[in-house]
RNA sequence: GGGCCGUUAACUCAGUUGGUAGAGUAUAUCACUUUUAAUGAUAGAGUCGAAGGUUCGAGUCCUUCACGGCCCA
């Protein structure tokens, strides 16, 4: 937290024009190096005498402009200059390794002493040191390549003085290339002996306290890539994902659905109830949407023949942020033809059991302390009414009373719109008193027809349409249901969107010509299902937020430019 | 949008009823040829998130703001 309030701090300063930020401004610009106050005076006599001095200076005005010149910063430049001084590159590009890391600890893990001995094979390996304990004249450090961790062991007399004393200027979080034998030291740990050490990267900003780790969540955030250094976890829950989201690929393309990619930016954003992010083409001079869904093109598809039908891949909704939310966000949407939405359920209990099992080892998953049983067969299917009597505890003459319903919303703090329909208090209702209550995976079917406007009706009773959300650790993990496919019902829900929106609801759908025309050729029956993968992810990785499932979540920008910084400060700097 | 919490050295954190800042790690120097949070010694390192205010005196109290976290809407 230190690290980013200091650059917010300093931004400000930045983005600040009253007068009595000025000054230092100036002096940071005429004299790059600072040079009046104490702490600086290590900047100013930085790499005396070197010749490569000044390949540095555009980094130490940089640092000093931010106020982040420091002790540690000045020591790693020293050693730099020193280390250019030497003849040593600081990012050659001539460093090849033979093996991963991880191939040796896979091999050789088995080995004894005698038996990496009788090897006697020499390997390459490269990576980012991460630990040293030096003992004078022979060090042990820590390297980790793109996965794995092991020791290497740098004797003085394995690499000959002056290498050595080249390699003591090496530092942690530096790339290094090591060539070496394998052995064991004494306490039995795998570890290569190094013949040889080339400095790959130099790295000129020190990692985060190994013990601790980095734990200040905003600079987990902004500096992802230190995070994935330094947190295991955090690169566990991002390879975690790359699985998760090829596992359902290939669970689909199995199944001989179609992978395909539609229009992220759409003359009307669609498909879904939220509220859009706008921009402008400029060469049509044309205003488009994110998308929200690909909902409306999938199924484009659906009457052009393509029969099964997916695509992952991001929406976006102009909403707020918290630990289930960030404004863009990756779906699964799939569609099949010839299917209904208990075909889906039946599919995707499947797919989901098996993608858990591929990257967990289990279709029993722990979250958040719970023990979520995601095996095929023990997902519970309950309509949405008989949801609210059994688990809400809200029966008929409660939730089919507009004024009684209302009540109950308001009761349990949430408020009611006028003019706002029954389905949606109930589907209220149901957000406050069931959703939470849904810790193992629940299929909740048979939703308001009121607010599933792009939904099959029931055949027996047209109040209610064949569509079920997928609830797992109490949230909205899918939305899935048979499709709309009339034509003519389809334009009629439409219509009352439409009306929803004029009243004020300006998360209701947009009259869709052009996907109702598509319906009118005919668009065969199917049934298709939206999942998010950020969740899903959170649920596969015990994630308790969902900006520990995305790689840079959105955050507010740590430089604040003139406008924004203007702003801040009190009544003394009011413009003129 | 509302409530609560946080912001102190590069990192992780202490900081008492208000009296001008501490530790561990990291860094530097020295010692040390099998450590793994190595060890021992010494040293340097801080606009205490920002701006105002109260006060003889503010890291600490008050106000506003910024960023973040959690909860609610």
């Amino acid at each position: 937290m230190t690290a980013g309030g200091r650059w917010l701090r300093q931004t400000r300063i930045r983005g600040m024009s009253s007068r009595h930020f000025l000054e230092p401004a100036q002096s940071l610009r005429e004299t790059p190096v600072l040079a009046d106050k104490p702490k600086d005076s290590g900047a100013k006599n930085l790499c005396a005498g070197s010749p490569n001095a000044g390949r540095f200076k555009p980094l130490v005005a940089a640092l000093a402009a931010r106020d982040e010149f420091n002790d540690v910063l000045r020591t790693r430049i020293e050693k730099a200059c020193a280390l250019l001084d030497a003849g040593q590159q600081l990012y050659p590009n001539t460093f090849r390794r033979d093996t991963h890391i991880g191939d040796i600890l896979e091999a050789y893990s088995g080995l004894d002493d005698e038996g990496l001995a009788a090897l006697g094979k020499t390997f390459r390996v490269a990576g980012r040191m991460t630990s040293l304990r030096s003992f004078g004249k022979v060090t042990f450090i820590h390297v980790l390549d793109t996965s794995e961790s092991m020791q290497a062991f740098v004797a003085r007399d394995d690499l000959g003085q002056e290498a050595y004393q080249l390699f003591k200027k090496f530092d942690i979080g530096d790339i290094l290339g090591i060539e070496g034998d394998l052995f064991r030291t004494k306490t039995g740990e795998l570890t290569i002996r190094a013949r040889k050490v080339d400095l790959v990267t130099k790295s000129m900003r020190p990692l985060p306290e190994k013990y601790h780790g980095l734990k200040d969540m905003e600079m987990r955030y902004r500096q992802r890539y230190v995070d994935l250094i330094v947190t295991p976890k955090t690169s566990e829950i991002f390879r975690k994902r790359t699985k998760i989201v090829r596992g359902l690929r290939n669970y689909l393309d199995e199944k001989g659905f179609l992978e395909v990619e539609t229009p992220m930016m759409q003359p009307l954003a669609g498909g879904a109830t939220a509220r859009p992010f706008e921009t402008h083409h400029n060469a049509l001079d044309m205003k488009l949407y994110m998308r929200i869904a690909p909902e409306l093109y999938l199924k484009r598809l659906l009457v052009g023949g393509f029969e099964r039908v997916y695509e992952i891949n991001r929406n976006f909704r102009n909403e707020g942020v918290d630990t289930r939310h960030n404004p863009e966000f990756t779906m699964l949407e799939f569609y099949w033809a010839y299917a209904d939405f208990r075909d889906l359920m039946d599919l995707t209990e499947d797919m989901i059991a098996k993608v858990a099992r591929d990257v967990c080892g289990d279709t029993v998953v722990p979250y958040q302390g719970e023990r979520i049983d995601l095996t095929p067969g023990k997902w519970k299917r309950l309509s949405f009414f008989e949801s609210i009597e059994t688990i809400g505890g809200v029966g008929p003459e409660d939730y089919t009373d507009y004024t009684r319903c209302a009540a109950l919303v308001r009761k349990n703090g949430e408020k009611v719109i006028t003019g706002e329909k029954l389905g949606k208090l109930q589907a209220k209702l149901f957000d406050l008193l069931v959703e939470p209550k849904l810790i193992q995976p629940h299929f909740i079917y048979h939703y308001p027809t009121e607010i599933s406007p792009l939904s099959r009706r029931n055949d027996k009773n047209p109040d209610i349409t064949d569509r079920y959300e997928l609830f797992v650790a109490g949230r909205e993990l899918g939305n899935a249901f048979s499709e709309l496919n009339d034509p003519v019902d389809q334009r009629g829900r439409f219509e009352e969107q439409v009306r929803e929106k004029a009243a004020g609801d300006d998360e209701a759908h947009c009259m869709d010509e052009d996907y109702v025309r598509a319906l009118e050729y005919g668009m065969p029956p199917a049934a298709g299902q939206g999942v998010g993968i950020d969740r899903l992810v959170m649920l596969l990785t015990d994630s308790a937020s969902i900006r520990e499932v995305i790689l840079f979540p959105l955050l507010r920008p740590e430089t604040v430019g003139p406008v924004g910084g203007a702003s801040v400060a009190g009544p003394a700097t009011g413009p003129a």
